[in-house]
DNA sequence: AGATAAATTTAGATGAGTCTAAAAAAATGA
DNA sequence: TCATTTTTTTAGACTCATCTAAATTTATCT
């Protein structure tokens, strides 16, 4: 078994390695990690010697298939416990991702289908991430950030790239939440701020920053 | 905040304080943690200076309020999350045991106040044992095991004294679980073995120790 | 009471995970 | 290219929870 600072170590080398590509860095970890890089080369050695990942000296890591399977279970975990929380208990969306930190690490699988089951096995976790299923596939829907999007794109939003509290809370305030359609009208060529319409006939102004956070389909 | 390791001592000291009374000795909460005496002189010291426990060397331990009110916490959450396994999950009342001990750590109050209410407040866990409410009040149902009966006594089963998976797998086979009518008609001189009177008319015999870890209202 | 046994505590060691400071390797760039 | 900066690893130390072995205190029994 793994302790539970093994699973994050492979969890955090897992989702940095989707967003930097394959291999990731000493460093990299350690910022997710919130920990020291000195910290984070004495874990790869461990996880190496545990075949979890790919390690060579300097060389940045991979995770191995062993690893990546884990780790994925792990972020299965996580997004079915989200699930759960807001579906079943009512909390709010900005509520749910520091709980489902500890939830993710109970061990059992058999909960893990369980719980699945009673959910009726959701896609899609409260912030638009993909659920995986029991063997690990899911499917990430294209999407494209609200900045990259031309005038007068229509496009629904389906999830966000930005989990903090506060980044969701903003979003519920202004009313763009998951399943929302907007229409972008105009890209201010000073800030590149984002003029958009919603479905109930208001316009709002959302800052780059913000639109680079919010996930669309088109 | 307290370790996962300082919450099951403190538990183990609250069960073993109602089963031994107020104070409890150092061996018999080694013997509950899975760990030797030295280990927990250690813990001990460490509880004290949190003021969590009253602690005189060689004089045995208590539970200060404080501690009082911790472990009755993770009890509380402990007996919730096996009924959440049970009623929703559709585990068997002999599978939630070693679950709920990961469960119970979870920190979230509100987590666990929201999962009483989705649960509808239940009153008792799937093994007979009161929940605490959220002010961590209870109250114990008077039960008496069955040994403790006289020939002719009608009771039903309320509880159990034992969380073992096998005897809990051995109550369900032959039919003592919870809710049941159970009458007993003979206890036999010779080991003190004792005959029932089930609801559906079948008799069974079952041995002493048995009786004992059975809970029965009269 | 005095001897022996049982329970408990202390002493010293270990492994996991972390840190800071220093050394080594790799990347950058004039 | 080679000096400087950045990244990564090593060295040594610390805390937490645990252990075994030895010392100490308390309980028991003749
Ligand atoms: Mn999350
Ligand atoms: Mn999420
Ligand atoms: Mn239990
Ligand atoms: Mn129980």
């Amino acid at each position: 078994m793994n302790s539970f600072t093994e699973e994050n170590y492979l969890k955090s080398i897992y989702h940095l390695s989707v967003i930097d590509g394959e291999t990731v860095s000493t460093n990299s970890i350690a910022a997710a990690t919130h920990t020291k890089a000195a910290s984070v080369t004495d874990m790869l050695k461990k996880l190496a010697d545990k075949k979890l990942i790919h390690y060579a000296k300097y060389q940045g890591v991979s995770l191995t298939d062993t690893g990546k399977q884990i780790a994925i279970a792990i972020v299965r975990k996580h997004r079915l416990w989200e699930f759960f929380l807001v579906e079943k208990l009512n909390f709010k969306w900005d509520e749910v991702h520091e709980l489902a930190e500890e939830l993710e690490h109970i061990t059992s699988a058999e909960l893990v289908d369980r719980l699945d089951k009673f959910l009726d096995y959701p896609k899609y976790d409260p912030h638009g991430d993909p659920i995986p299923d029991n063997n690990g596939r899911f499917k990430q829907a294209e999407l494209k950030p609200i900045s990259a999007l031309e005038v007068n794109t229509v496009g629904i939003i389906m999830g966000v790239r930005e989990h903090a509290p506060a980044f969701l809370q903003h979003l519920e305030k202004i009313g763009l939440t998951i399943g929302n359609q907007i229409q972008l009208t105009e890209i201010a060529d000073y800030d590149h701020s984002v003029t958009l319409n919603l479905n109930n006939n208001k316009t709002i102004n959302i800052s780059r920053d913000v639109a680079k956070n919010i996930l669309v389909s088109i």
